[in-house]
RNA sequence: GGGCGCGUAGCUCAACGGUAGAGCAGUGGCCUUUUAAGCCAUUGGUUGAGAGUUCGAGCCUCUCCGCGCUCACCA
C-alpha cells in the first residue's frame, strides 16, 4: 500500500473535490493548436507585421505542465512548459470569472498538465504571454516535483534554485530528473542526434545496418564476463552477448560486404564512471579494407558526427579543447612507450625481458601477466593519460589481440589499433584476421577447448570457424562505445549521465 | 573488493557534544502586469537503521544500509 506524504494527500484531496465536481482529473483527450515556441513565433510575426492598422488577432490552445505559479489576488501569473519550451498564462478574473480563477488557484498546483484557451499578448514587461479564457486539466500531479526554480539575471543568466541535484536520486527517477532540469532533456535529444549521424554516415558508405543475436550460445569478441540466462524450451545455457563482432563477419563470409550493427552489449563486469553493465556499441566491418583504411574513416565518422550534431570539430570536453578534425595524430606504440616510459618493446619479446624493464621504472605490474598484458599495463600507466587530442594508438601485441591479423614481418604484433580522446579509448579496430588455421591456433592459445561440457573453459566457437573456412575476404573492422562518443560531445564526466536509466542497485 | 567522503523537512542547505533551523514548496490570509513576485501567519523531522560512550549525541565510537569520488578488475 503507497504510503502518501502530507504534501500528497493535500493533492488526492483535490482529485476527489474534481470528482465531486463532475471534472475528470485525468480525462482521456487533449487538444492543441501550437506548442509554447509556435505559439510565440506566431504572436512575433503578426506583431511585426505592420500592413495591417491592428495586428491580427493569434488565437491558441495550448498544453503543457505547470512550472510556476504566481497568485495576485485577482489575477494570476503561471508558466507551463511543454515539449519546446516555455510559455507564460496570464488569467484575470474579469475575463474567467472569479469562480473560475479561484477554481485554478484552489486545484491547479505545480506538476499539473494543463489545457488552457485564449490569445497571445504581450505583458507589461515584454513577454508574450497566454490570456487565458478556458482551461482544463488534463492530468494532475499526486506528488510534487523535486522542485526547481529558475532566476534570469539581468546578464541573462539562467541561476537554478533548489534543484534536484542528488545523483543517485537523479538516476533512480530519471522522469523526475527530466521534468524539472531541461538540460538533461538535450543530453538525451544530442544523444539521438549522435546515433543518427553515425548512422546517416554509414548508410551513405554503402554500409548495410543489421542486427545479429542479443542471446548466443557461445559468447566472443572481447574479453568480459558474460551474464549468463536460460532458454527453457532448449533445456540450454545463452549468453548475453559482449560483443557482435564475430556475428558480423559471419556476413562477410554471406558476401555482405559492408555490415555495422549499433546496439548494446552486456559485460558482467565492474560499473564505474566510464562502465554500465549495458552499453550501446557500434561495429563495423568493410571487406578489402585495412586497418589503415579504418583509421580515415573513423575520423572521418567522428568528424562527420561532430559537425552535424555540434556544428564544429572542436569540442571543450572537462576543460579540455579537443579537436577532431582529422587528420588525427598517429602513434607507434612501440615509439609512445619509447617516448613516455622509456622502454622499447621490440627489445622485449619475453615477459620476462619485458618484466624486468618495467621493474626498473618503479612501477609494479602482475606478475603472472603475459607480455601483451605487461605492455597494456605500460600503456595505460605511461601513455593513456598523454593522450588527449584524439590519437591513433597504432600496432598492438598479438597476444591480446585474438582476432586481428598480424603485422607482415613482426609475429609478436598485429596490424590493430585504438583511438585514445581526453586519455580513455575511445575505439578499437584492427585488419580483421581472415585465415581460419590462424584463427584455431589463436583460440586455442586463448585457451578455448573442444570440450563444451567443461564449466571452466570458453568453448570453441566452431560454426565461426566453419565460416571462415568457406573464405572471408581480408577486412577491416571497428568498434566504439557509443556511450563515450555522447560523453565528450556532450560534457559528461560520468557515463550514467548518457544514459537515461543507468543499471544501480535495487532499492530496498 | 580496497581507500576517502557523504546521508538532517518534498527540494536546496544550516546547526561548538547543550532547546533541530532557514529559503523554496505546502496551508490560511492580503494583493489586477508578475516572473526566485511581495507582505503577514502557519504546518511539516524516529537527523539512513541499530547499538555504545556521555548528565546530555545530528555531531564522538562500532555495526549495518544506501550513495558519491577513487583505486582495482574490465584483450
Amino acid at each position: 500500500m503507497t504510503e502518501y506524504t502530507s504534501l500528497e494527500k493535500i493533492r488526492l484531496a483535490k482529485i476527489e473535490a474534481l470528482r465531486a465536481e463532475g471534472i475528470e482529473p485525468f480525462p482521456h483527450r487533449a487538444e492543441r493548436t501550437h506548442t509554447s515556441a509556435q505559439a510565440i513565433a506566431a504572436f512575433e510575426k503578426v506583431e511585426k507585421d505592420t500592413s495591417q492598422a491592428a495586428p491580427a488577432e493569434v488565437n491558441a490552445m495550448l498544453v503543457g505542465r505547470l512550472r510556476a505559479v504566481r497568485q495576485m489576488g485577482k489575477i494570476t501569473f503561471a508558466h507551463i512548459e511543454d515539449g519546446d519550451g516555455r510559455i507564460q498564462l496570464f488569467l484575470r478574473a474579469n475575463n474567467l470569472g472569479e469562480d473560475k480563477l479561484d477554481f485554478f488557484n484552489r486545484i491547479f498546483d505545480l506538476g499539473d498538465f494543463i489545457q488552457a484557451t485564449g490569445f497571445i499578448f504581450r505583458t507589461r514587461t515584454g513577454e508574450v504571454t497566454l490570456h487565458v479564457q478556458d482551461f482544463k486539466m488534463l492530468a494532475k500531479a499526486v506528488s510534487p516535483l523535486p522542485a526547481a526554480k529558475d532566476e534570469t539575471t539581468e546578464a541573462g543568466q539562467v541561476i537554478r534554485h533548489a534543484a534536484l541535484e542528488d545523483a543517485d536520486l537523479r538516476a533512480r527517477q530519471r522522469y523526475a530528473d527530466l521534468a524539472v532540469n531541461p538540460e538533461v532533456r538535450q543530453v538525451f535529444r544530442t544523444r539521438a542526434a549522435i546515433l543518427r549521424a553515425l548512422r546517416q554516415f554509414l548508410d551513405e558508405r554503402g554500409f548495410l545496418e543489421v542486427e545479429t543475436p542479443i542471446l548466443q550460445p557461445i559468447y566472443g569478441g572481447a574479453a568480459a564476463r558474460p551474464f549468463v540466462t536460460h532458454h527453457n524450451q532448449l533445456k540450454q545455457d545463452l549468453y548475453l552477448r559482449i560483443s557482435f563482432e564475430l556475428y558480423l563477419k559471419r556476413l562477410l563470409v554471406g558476401n555482405l560486404e559492408r555490415v555495422y550493427e549499433i546496439g548494446r552489449d552486456f559485460r558482467n563486469e565492474g560499473v564505474s564512471y566510464k562502465h554500465n553493465p549495458e552499453f550501446t556499441q557500434l561495429e563495423f566491418y568493410s571487406a578489402y579494407a585495412d586497418y589503415l583504411q579504418v583509421m580515415e574513416l573513423t575520423e572521418q565518422m567522428v568528424a562527420y558526427v561532430a559537425e552535424k550534431v555540434l556544428g564544429r570539430c572542436k569540442v571543450t570536453y572537462q576543460g579540455h579543447e579537443l579537436d577532431f578534425t582529422p587528420p588525427w595524430q598517429r602513434l607507434e606504440m612501440r615509439q609512445g612507450l619509447k617516448e613516455t616510459a622509456g622502454i622499447d618493446i621490440a627489445a622485449h619479446p619475453t615477459a620476462e625481458s619485458l618484466f624486468a624493464a618495467i621493474q626498473k621504472t618503479g612501477r609494479m605490474p602482475d606478475a603472472q601477466a603475459t607480455r601483451g598484458k605487461l605492455i597494456d599495463f605500460l600503456v595505460s600507466e605511461f601513455l593513456e593519460p598523454t593522450l588527449i587530442q584524439p590519437t591513433f594508438l597504432y600496432d598492438y601485441p598479438r597476444d591480446i589481440s585474438p582476432l586481428s591479423k598480424s603485422k607482415p614481418g613482426d609475429p609478436l604484433t598485429v596490424e590493430r589499433f585504438e583511438a585514445y580522446v581526453a586519455g580513455f579509448e575511445l575505439c578499437n579496430a584492427f585488419t580483421e584476421l581472415n585465415d581460419p588455421l590462424d584463427q584455431e591456433q589463436r583460440f586455442l592459445e586463448m585457451g578455448r577447448d573442444y570440450k563444451a561440457d567443461d564449466e571452466e573453459k570458453h568453448p570453441m566457437d566452431e560454426d565461426y570457424l566453419r565460416a571462415m573456412r568457406y573464405g572471408m575476404p581480408p577486412n577491416g573492422g571497428f568498434g566504439m562505445g557509443v556511450d563515450r562518443l555522447i560523453m565528450l560531445f556532450t560534457d559528461k564526466h560520468s557515463i550514467r549521465d548518457v544514459l537515461l536509466f543507468p543499471q544501480l542497485r535495487s532499492e530496498e
